[in-house]
DNA sequence: TATGAATGAGCGTTCATTCAT
DNA sequence: AATGAATGAACGCTCATTCAT
């Protein structure tokens, strides 16, 4: 399945080495920056290297030495996304632990809600700029990292076990960012927005009622 | 907002000319048809008109005679498949007039999950295809269709009234069709996939009857 | 010289028959309309046969009974206009028989200035389009209607003879001709343009005088 | 008026970048030459640019690097041409500086006679090049030079002062110039060529001598 | 190590011309 | 005689990638 998106020249998608020197850090992010900025500005349509690395204040030849072809790039600039998005939801599973149920579940919302709206234009760049690779790989391990964070979360409720943590859990994680997503694009006013959340919530909270052992 | 989008040179997207005769509506359909097909076996990156139209049988200058670019091209598929969605989305509506709530919630979701379920790589496939374009149009349009016939089902519900209609409606739909659009995402197995429906359903049964005035 | 004009593929540029019914003598005429009117509108750079056609109320297969392709239609046009511009001059001489030569030579600059002046725009097109064709034949054929007419006017003059009557009336004819186009092409000014043809004409004058006998 | 030559999308007719290193602008001159042969040998028509770069030996991407598009290429060619004239008009100018005005006339006639006939395809090939572009700009820019330096020159006579010196000299100028061009374009003999251009020189001299003070 | 000029395959699109109806 | 849908060669142009400096 999906074969051809990386059959016709398997395209070495991960870095060409890790920036170890202070500059080399400075670069790639001005790099990531750059990318950001165009993705934006132009849309991935007219993202080519010459404008990205313009932009960047450095040479095409430099962008190579980083990245070893565009995908990759792009690959890359969702990759830190994703793992910093991973990071903040670690965190509030973190500040969450050993809470009632619907603490966590209003913070599980609340958070990915959030972080998809706070800067939806970029939300919307980063969502085009994946759509033609195979990103499968991304996101298995964004959605391990979070379902680790959820599950530990959810086992810790003082409130409430569930006799399958595990499917109370997926159902939980894939209900909210599916959600999300979905309102993000049907392009909602930020009061239907508001009170979608809120919905969302109540729905969630209901199901979790239902689903206590 | 994604200006950018439409901006640089708002390329016509409607069709350049209905087809009237017999002829060309088959010709239409072969294109649409190979435009599927080179979008399954290679992917939008190398969805090239003369890829398109050689697999359609026709010449790009007839392509050119129904689609004024490529964009719309793959706009219209896109907007032929929406429609079909709706159609059926419509007809199960049509189907649970009057019946109790709890058998709309299943049948719609049944639908939806089947709709973009049955051929897997045809949904993904769409789905990239109109990533870099400014598909609003055709979301609001698909929305339109799908609020009216769901708002009309439920309200005609036989053992429920809801205060809020229009809220429960939208959110009902939204977590639906974004569920299954992550469920999908995840690349789920058929196993969880069937659970996770499970689930979901569920969690809308119990939504709804909160919901309940 | 020129030969890539005619070598590649020796276009028939004469017309296809010649319309000998009245319904014929229309379409022409509607077509050299057109043709005309989209070179005015669109420059040669986009006149295109089914712009013409449409314009012309044909169909792009009627315009090819007439003509055998497009350079033909553009060679056609140029050569009604320049049979026009002959018309007139030869009015023109014609009516200066047997006149003074101050006045042949008065009325031949105002004829050909105001025959390429009153329309600018038509005169612009035209020289345009005939620009990357032979069009040698048309020149010359021109050239030898008015070389005629005006050397028989200047014979016929009352207040002079001429030695060399052929040098003079060559040289006479391509000064006016070439310094009305000069005077064109730069673009000058009303007035000024009118300055100009006041000291052709004096230049002209001085010219004769000096050249008679 | 011509507004359709820009109107549609404007062409950005200046040269991309300046050939900084002595390799680029040997490349640059590479491609005017190419140019320059097409057009003779292939004609306007057959100008293209995968053809232009293939004679110049480098890639049409390297084209592309100095010319932001084909126009832009043709447009340039035309300039150096036209400011190599201008440079040689002026060159006649400043030798005939403070000399007779017969001597003046006879050396303009003959410079710009030679320069148009030495090379008749070039002449050609360049007339009709441009003939489908605004080069406007092109002929005021010559025609304020060589205005600029006949002006200085004719005021400079020591045999002669005009009271409008400054219509003298336009109808001088243009005078020879459209001459120039329409024997040009007559294509007359070498032998009839050479007896215009002494017909031509003594009615500009006809003309001065009736035009001084 | 960094640069950016050079490459050239490959794309989307046009339009003169044909010919079945 | 008239139509206009179909053709497909040919074009201008882009941009990811390389490599001499």
């Amino acid at each position: 399945m999906d074969s051809h998106l990386a059959a016709r020249t398997p395209p070495p998608l991960s870095p060409r080495k890790r920036p170890r020197q202070a500059r080399a850090v400075v670069t790639v992010d001005a790099i990531f920056e750059a990318t950001l900025q165009v993705l934006l500005a132009e849309g991935m349509r007219h993202l080519t290297t010459t404008r990205v690395a313009e932009r960047a204040g450095v040479s095409v030849g430099t962008m190579y030495q980083y990245f070893p072809n565009k995908q990759a790039l792009v690959y890359a600039l969702n990759e830190r996304s994703l793992e910093t998005l991973a990071d903040r939801i670690e965190a509030t599973c973190r500040a969450c632990h050993a809470a009632p149920v619907n603490r966590m579940v209003e913070a599980l919302i609340e958070t990915y809600w959030r972080a998809k709206t706070e800067r939806p234009e970029v939300t919307r760049a980063l969502y085009r700029s994946v759509a033609e690779m195979d990103n499968t790989a991304l996101i298995e391990s964004f959605a391990q990292r979070v379902d680790a964070a959820t599950t530990e979360m959810l086992a810790s409720a003082t409130d409430a076990t569930f006799t399958d943590l595990h499917i109370v859990n997926l159902t939980l994680v894939t209900v909210i960012f599916g959600t999300v997503r979905n309102a993000f694009e049907r392009g909602v006013s930020d009061a239907v927005s508001h009170a979608l959340k809120q919905q969302l919530l109540e729905m969630c909270l209901a199901y979790m009622q239902a689903a206590m052992a």
